[in-house]
DNA sequence: GAGTTTGAAACT
DNA sequence: CAGTTTCAAACTC
């Protein structure tokens, strides 16, 4: 601990911060240490040392971690700036107390990375290319320092202390006690890690003034083997990464010491760790990893999506790997100089990167995730992912950490509910970062005035924070209400997981977040996309009432709802609501509106060719209406734009995108086709025909990440005959369409779906390799992420995991009624029940049990065995049922699976 | 903005 | 499985 503090001290003193720190004994100590210190190695060794200082509970998860990362980088150059005053716990208590804020910003920060680690880690459980990716990423942190030289920086150092000096009287160390405290309660064990870390930092310090050999390193690894060989890249970019951020670290962190900065350490080390496999670490790292993994699973899909989007569009020279890879490893070499900057010497450029990214997300706050990804480009990296994770908030995200730790999710998950609060510290931390880092320093300065200057900054900010919509869910501003509930949450195990200065932040954010800002949806762009805005009184937001809740979504500042519980902060709760509900029907979540392809047979049938315009599309359960006429918004299809279907139970249907009669007279004929090649009679049994065939294709498409993404109508003319009624692809399309994840970024989002985003683009890209899945990006929904971690399935990574996260790609194979078969793949009479609300269609999944089940181990046979692997992958997300057995479990449970088995 | 209508979700 | 209740959105005024 000491050691590393010094060296941190020493590190930031060396560079330029922190003279205070340089008279200090400590100062001296860690000169001897390590005579050369960057920037780079600091952050790691801060973390580490932080980590050592409090070793609080670990109930903290990745998520505050990740945003502590980013406060902690932004801290750095606080802290820097402090240097030895940092140290001082009762200082950085008092900090933490004094600015709330800069949590806030962390918060908003790390989601970005939170994501960006999600990814890492499910990459690297499902594949090296993950590591490759979070190595890459980590790369992009650091790189961009690297890059731009070391001058670079030690000048973002400088610039950071220098920011950081006035920054760290006043965020910088309440930043760092939270950040400390919650990577102390979230990763206990981390600290150790951070501790080795920390002695590879004073290597990195080394590093640091051997910039130029980093960057090599860097590039070196990138282009060797990070892209295209994950393992291999993983370790390389392990120890890269290590080494860089370790020196960079030591700058940076020295002076700071922060623990947020261990925690950005932790978070580092788990991200290349877990991508590159822990170089220090030991069994501890693992498990952390695997944790993570659950959870980076969950958020990944929205990280993922994110990623690769902000990848794709970023780099176009990482393209060249894959989406997957670039969010990984964006990595160009322009982009891994970018990455490692990011990583090493984070703060500066991720902080930049952060900035704009926030700038972005709160002036544009729902401009595209394209736009999203430019800012990030144009800031720096991957560490701009951050905003996913606000969409990882989602249910999703909360289930994966809640499945790898619960605390890191819901750390997460608060994380992303205090950016919202945070979001003025967060912009003011990263302001510093910025001024520290890079010119963006205007940029942050102008977020935070616009957080300032509007509480609908705040909510911007959010939502930027999130990057993804359903970010701003769960940052939300919660009413009065809400904010005794924080309280309340706080004083709940959930609020162990934060600081009490976390706690205290949200609180002050919450506060003067608007608690109710209405009740519509869509009053932003944002909302539309992610957040529905519900306005939940009784149901506390834990319901398919509630819309958030039941798109998988936490609830955001902007709904109005009363006694929330679903938020970030409960993801306990929710996650248990949610596998409570989901027992009782498995596809309570799924997608209600599948699209159909468009060109498909089906789309044919139904329009005719008048209203169909999502013609493709239909209901999954279908309506129920008496009086509406299916004219009206209470019509579920017609609120879908979709035709309504031989489920639908609507009396009188007029509905204007397609009647029902109309529809299943001509969707029957094709589908039975398509539904024979597809499945089994067997199994087909209780299913409609249509539900069948609207279940297959989508299956298919998961088979092809691409097509699930985007490809619904190739998917459609691929599964042709399915096509119809691919639940999945539909619940896709629909779901982007109809959820408000559509952004790709928003693949946070569907948190719950975002993470499957994140696993599946990697899988896919890594072992498919495709590329680019951008579909990913575009599936920041959600379900978009339940499908892509079909994808993995598919591509036989290990989905499972990203699935127990269950929301999102439960959701979706339910949607698809495949998952249930996947799920309960021996028991497709759940997967009835579970579909089969109305109790129309259900049944599908029981055909395909067998074959599903059969393929399971393979791939697939088109979608079933996508389906099949996905469904298993579910389960052993979800903490509360095991994976795949949970969902089995869950879905056989309330469903009798007995019936079939 | 308040009240009513509607239909899904939840419950029995 | 059916019926009823609860709930929140959609709608109307």
């Amino acid at each position: 601990m000491d050691s590393p503090e010094g060296n941190r001290i020493a590190a930031a003193s060396t560079p330029t911060s922190s003279p205070p720190v340089q008279e200090s004994p400590f100062f001296n100590y860690l000169s001897n240490l390590s005579p050369i210190k960057s920037v780079k190695g600091e952050r790691f060794t801060q973390r580490f040392s932080e980590a050592n200082f409090p070793p609080p509970p670990p109930v903290f998860a990745s998520p505050h971690i990740d945003l502590q990362r980013e406060t902690s980088f932004l801290k750095r150059d606080e802290i820097v700036a402090v240097g030895s005053d940092v140290y001082g716990h009762g200082d950085t208590e008092l900090n933490v107390e004094l600015i709330p804020c800069s949590e806030k910003e962390v918060q908003s920060c790390s989601p970005s990375r939170c994501v960006d680690e999600y990814l890492a880690d499910l990459v690297e459980e499902e594949d090296c290319t993950n590591s490759a990716d979070s190595s890459l990423k980590i790369a992009n942190d650091a790189p961009q320092a690297l890059q731009s030289g070391f001058t670079g920086q030690k000048e973002i150092i400088k610039t950071r202390n220098d920011a950081g000096g006035d920054k760290n009287t006043e965020s910088g160390p309440c930043v760092r006690l939270t950040l400390s405290e919650q990577a102390e309660e979230d990763h206990p064990g981390n600290s150790l890690e951070l501790a080795e870390t920390a002695g590879n930092q004073r290597d990195a310090e080394r590093l640091d003034e051997f910039p130029d050999v980093i960057s090599r390193k860097v590039n070196d690894i990138v282009e060797s083997d990070m892209y295209l060989d994950p393992a291999c890249g993983e370790q390389h970019c392990e120890q890269i990464v290590a080494q860089i951020a370790g020196g960079q670290q030591d700058e940076w962190d020295c002076a700071s010491k922060s623990f947020s900065e261990s925690l950005q350490i932790v978070e580092a080390y788990e991200h290349c760790d877990e991508s590159l496999g822990p170089v220090p670490k030991g069994s501890v790292e693992d498990a952390k990893q695997h944790q993570r993994g659950t959870r980076r699973h969950l958020q990944f899909e929205a990280a993922v999506d994110f990623k690769i989007t902000t990848n794709g569009n970023s780099h176009s020279s990482c393209n060249s790997t894959n989406n997957t890879v670039n969010s990984r490893s964006p990595a160009s070499l322009t982009n891994l100089g970018r990455l490692v900057s990011s990583d090493i010497g984070p703060r500066g450029i991720s902080s930049s990167q952060n900035l704009v990214i926030y700038k972005q997300t709160v002036t544009a706050q729902y401009e595209t995730d394209a736009e999203m990804v430019r800012s990030i480009q144009s800031g720096g990296n991957s560490t701009i992912s951050a905003p996913i994770p606000s969409g990882i908030g989602l249910h999703l995200n909360s289930i994966g950490n809640a499945v790898s730790m619960g605390s890191d999710v819901v750390a997460s998950m608060e994380s992303a509910g205090n950016a919202g609060t945070q979001e003025k510290s967060g912009i003011h931390n990263l302001a510093k970062d910025s001024k520290s880092g890079s010119n963006l320093a205007s940029i942050p300065r102008e977020i935070s005035t616009h957080v300032d200057d509007d509480r609908l900054g705040s909510e911007a900010v959010v939502v930027a924070s999130s990057a993804t919509f359903q970010s701003t869910n769960s940052m939300k501003p919660p009413s009065a209400s809400l904010h005794s509930k924080l309280i309340e949450q706080r004083a709940t195990p959930c609020a162990g997981r934060m600081s009490a200065s976390e706690n205290a932040d949200r609180i002050m954010l919450l506060n003067q977040m608007s608690p109710k800002k209405k009740r519509r949806r869509a009053t932003h762009p944002s909302e539309s996309e992610g957040c529905k805005h519900c306005n939940c009184k009784r149901s506390k937001c834990l319901k398919l009432y509630c819309e958030c809740f039941a798109a998988g979504v936490y609830c955001a500042d902007s709904c109005a709802c009363e006694n929330c519980f679903n938020k970030p902060e409960y993801e306990d709760t929710v996650l248990d609501t949610r596998q409570q509900i989901e027992s009782r029907n498995p596809l309570a979540f799924a997608p209600k509106v599948v699209k159909r392809c468009t060109d498909s047979p089906a789309n044919i049938i139904m329009e005719d060719g008048n209203r169909t315009t999502p013609s493709s599309a239909r209901h999954k359960r279908g309506c129920n209406c008496k009086k509406s006429m299916c004219l009206k918004k209470y019509c579920e299809c017609y609120q879908a734009k979709v035709g309504c279907s031989e489920g639908c139970r609507c009396e009188g249907c007029k509905n204007s995108f397609g009647t029902k009669t109309e529809i299943t007279y001509r969707r029957a004929p094709r589908w039975e086709e398509p539904s024979h090649d597809i499945m089994n009679p067997g199994d087909v049994g209780t299913a409609s025909i249509d539900e069948l065939k609207s279940q297959f294709p989508l299956r298919r498409h998961f088979l092809s990440p691409e097509s699930v993404s985007f490809d619904q109508e190739s998917d459609c003319s691929k599964a042709g005959r399915v096509d119809q009624f691919s639940p999945i692809w539909e619940g896709i399309t629909d779901i982007s369409d109809l959820t408000p994840l559509p952004h790709p970024h928003s693949g946070a989002v569907a948190s719950s779906a975002s993470p499957n985003l994140g696993d599946f683009p990697e899988v896919a890209q890594a072992k498919l390799h495709q590329g680019n899945s951008h579909q990913s990006s575009a599936g920041s929904l959600r379900w978009q992420s339940s499908p892509i971690s079909l994808v993995r399935q598919l591509c036989g990574s290990t989905a499972p995991r990203v699935l127990s996260s269950d929301s999102s790609l439960y959701d979706i194979v339910k949607d698809d009624d495949t998952p249930e078969m996947l799920k309960g793949t021996s028991t497709p009479t759940k997967a009835v029940k579970a579909s089969s609300p109305n109790q129309k269609r259900v049944s599908p999944p029981h055909f395909q049990s067998q074959e599903l089940r059969s393929s399971s181990s393979l791939g697939l046979r088109s979608g079933r065995k996508f389906i099949l692997q996905a469904v298993p992958s579910f389960p052993p997300l979800t903490p509360y049922s095991n994976s795949k057995d949970g969902i089995n479990q869950i879905r056989s449970d309330p469903k009798g699976s007995s019936s079939d088995q």
